[in-house]
RNA sequence: GCGCCCGUAGCUCAGCUGGAUAGAGCGACGGCCUCCGGAGCCGUAGGUCAGAGGUUCGAAUCCUCUCGGGCGUGCCA
């Protein structure tokens, strides 16, 4: 992959392999695609790989032939140690002191791409959390959350400009509901002394409700035409009201996850821009009347549910608000792309709003993805897993995952660590990271089976396996009571036996770009995993503040370029790294 | 019915967009501190990459079909 062109060692890897195709008579431009540098399959090959396939081919050689042509023909300089050729495939290995300089330095001096690097003109919308507020924040919005949080912090660290959007379900239906709820049923004092949980009860109890007495859905519907309307009337102080609620319960979960955005735009915030849109779309000459609703059909582009974007009441939906939304984004933001981290079960939904952007031919519809996730699971009665009923009030609230984690942490100080200081809040920032990374872990199109033994595991591929990394790398910088020395008083052949550590690092730029790319933070947690991994392993057999002096300054270098890195990752991924815990 | 997603070790997952002998964690079993943090390290066992065709010098990866599981399928979000 081109990509893995981050960091010097590689360009220069590069311009060598490119040098030696034109000595050996094969044209540069012919050449350039096929050179495909790529970390070996098993590292005792060498730390780049060169399969010759490609460039076998424009050469008219035999891919072993031109291997070996290749492998001669490159010679050792003071960045390649080595050059081999095995089968097919040239194996390259870099200087040990070039490759520790290379790594170690970078990383100290924050240069990208393990420091941010510098501004880009990319501008990244990204659509996250949103969740309705007129329903329970439970474990299943914390997906939403926690990835499009750490795709926010992913994407500024690549230099893009970015603007995280909670676009909070505060209109339409669902909130028509409760407000209905509310006006049969509510009780003020209650509301006011847990929102969250009372808006829960009150959502099940008119789910309940609305099975005895269909009814009741045309009240709804009857409440939220009358705050469409635009008037200001008992419906409107009681959207109000409830939205006042309801932010401020959701504000608990997003201090504690440390989430934040940059704008807090619901879908109520479209209220008044919605009209607009609508007549976009009409000049458009694209909308159409179907049994007394306002459509956009898109069977020409496969899609054979028609975007619905008026319903025969005259009232509008979901799509029209988000129609209206990017319209405002482009106007407001002209970003590059708008990521929608929603769940994969409204993919069609998201087509369809891209479908319908492209038969309006808006060059806008090109920015707009949704980032697709899995569903959140649950261990049903015969064992099996299945969807998450917040409908049948088994939802679990987020809290209490999180104080089940943190508790079970704050026994684990208690016993490995009493005298710790501060541990209330390390036990709240370990526990609650534990959650975080068990949900980033897994790609995102993965179901989330919840599993109390599973998120409660603090041994492993963990949070706290990774944070513990990070504790020991600073508790022995601590202990050094010595600044960490400068890198150009280094010998770096001192750290020849730290190869796997920093072969590891120097993946780092590849990953975060891959995250990037593919809108998958868990490259990001698989990375932190694999250095945490190195690092353990290398701080049993290499001692660092006995070591004879030489020896000893370089491998403080590099704990404390790991440790720099480690929490560059974790902070990524929105996980704090504490010194001790 | 149609559309989309998933299927890799007992369980939970990686596998860097087609490359070399398919890797981790958990669980099981066996080891490791007179030494900077044992939330750790090292090892053993465990695989028809759901199945069958196809493309290719080369397939867990791409294409087709089959099976299994899930999600979605005009006036919810």
């Amino acid at each position: 992959m081109q990509t893995l062109r981050v960091t010097r060692l590689h360009r220069h890897l590069h311009d060598r392999v490119l040098a030696a195709l034109e000595a050996l008579g094969i044209d540069r431009a012919a050449a350039e695609p096929g050179v495909r540098l790529g970390p070996p399959k098993n590292r005792d090959h060498g730390d780049v790989a060169l399969g010759a396939f490609q460039l076998a081919k424009a050469a008219k050689k035999a891919p072993p032939a031109l291997a070996g042509e290749l492998a001669t023909a490159i010679t050792p300089d003071d960045v390649i140690e080595s050059v081999s050729a095995a089968g097919p495939f040239v194996n390259f290995r870099f200087q040990r002191a070039a490759l520790a300089q290379e790594v170690v330095g970078a990383v100290q001096n924050e240069a990208a791409p393990y420091g941010p690097a510098e501004s880009t003109d990319q501008v990244v919308c990204i659509d996250y959390s949103s969740p309705n507020i007129a329903k329970p924040f439970h474990i299943g919005h914390m997906r939403s959350t926690v990835i499009g949080n750490s795709l926010r912090r992913i994407h500024r660290h690549l230099g893009a400009t970015v603007h995280g959007i909670n676009h909070l379900g505060d209109w339409g239906m669902p909130f028509a509901k409760m407000m209905t709820a509310y006006m049969r049923f509510g009780n003020e004092e209650q509301l006011h002394a847990s929102p969250m949980r009372y808006m829960f009860e009150l959502y099940k109890r008119y789910g309940k409700a609305a099975e005895a007495e269909p009814a009741l859905d045309e009240e709804a519907a009857a409440h939220f035409r009358a705050l469409e309307s635009g008037e200001d009337n008992e419906e409107r102080r009681m959207w109000q009201m409830l939205r006042d609620e309801s932010l401020k319960a959701f504000q608990g979960p997003y201090d504690r996850l440390g989430v934040t955005f940059d704008h807090i735009t619901g879908e109520s915030f479209f209220e008044d821009k919605m009209a607009g849109a609508m007549e976009r779309v009409t000049k458009a000459g694209v909308l159409e009347e179907s049994d007394g609703a306002e459509v956009v059909w898109l069977k020409e582009q496969g899609i054979k549910q028609p975007c619905i974007l008026r319903k025969s009441d005259g009232t509008t939906l979901y799509h029209t608000r988000d129609l209206a939304a990017v319209f405002y984004r482009e106007q407001t933001f002209s970003p590059t792309r708008i990521l929608y981290v929603v769940g994969a079960e409204q993919k069609l939904h998201f087509d369809q709003l891209k479908g319908v952007l492209k038969k309006m031919k808006e060059g806008i519809a090109d920015a707009v993805e949704h980032v697709p996730f899995g569903l959140v699971l649950s261990r049903g009665e015969a064992g099996k897993w299945e969807k998450f009923a917040s409908r049948a009030g088994n939802a679990v609230f987020l809290d209490e995952i999180l104080d089940e984690a943190v508790a079970k942490v704050r026994t684990i100080i208690a016993e490995k660590n009493p005298d710790l200081p501060d541990a209330d809040a390390v036990a709240e920032q370990v526990g609650v990271s534990a959650i975080v990374f068990n949900d980033l872990k897994a790609s995102r199109i993965k179901d989330v089976k919840f599993d109390w033994d599973s998120m409660l595991a603090f041994e492993g591929d963990t949070g706290p396996y990774v944070q513990y990394a990070c504790a020991r790398l600073s508790s022995i910088l601590r202990k050094a009571e010595t600044p960490v020395p400068a890198i150009d008083a280094i010998d770096f052949a001192q750290l020849v036996d730290a190869e796997r550590v920093l072969l590891t690092m120097m993946d780092f730029g590849t990953v975060v770009q891959r995250a990037a790319d593919q809108s998958e933070p868990s490259a990001i947690t698989n990375f932190t995993l694999a250095l945490a991994g190195e690092i353990h392993s290398y701080l049993r057999e290499h001692h660092v503040l006995g070591a004879e002096p030489a020896v000893r300054d370089a491998r403080l270098v590099l704990v404390d370029a790991a440790r720099r890195l480690l929490t560059t990752a974790l902070d990524l991924l929105g996980i704090p790294a504490p010194g001790q815990m």
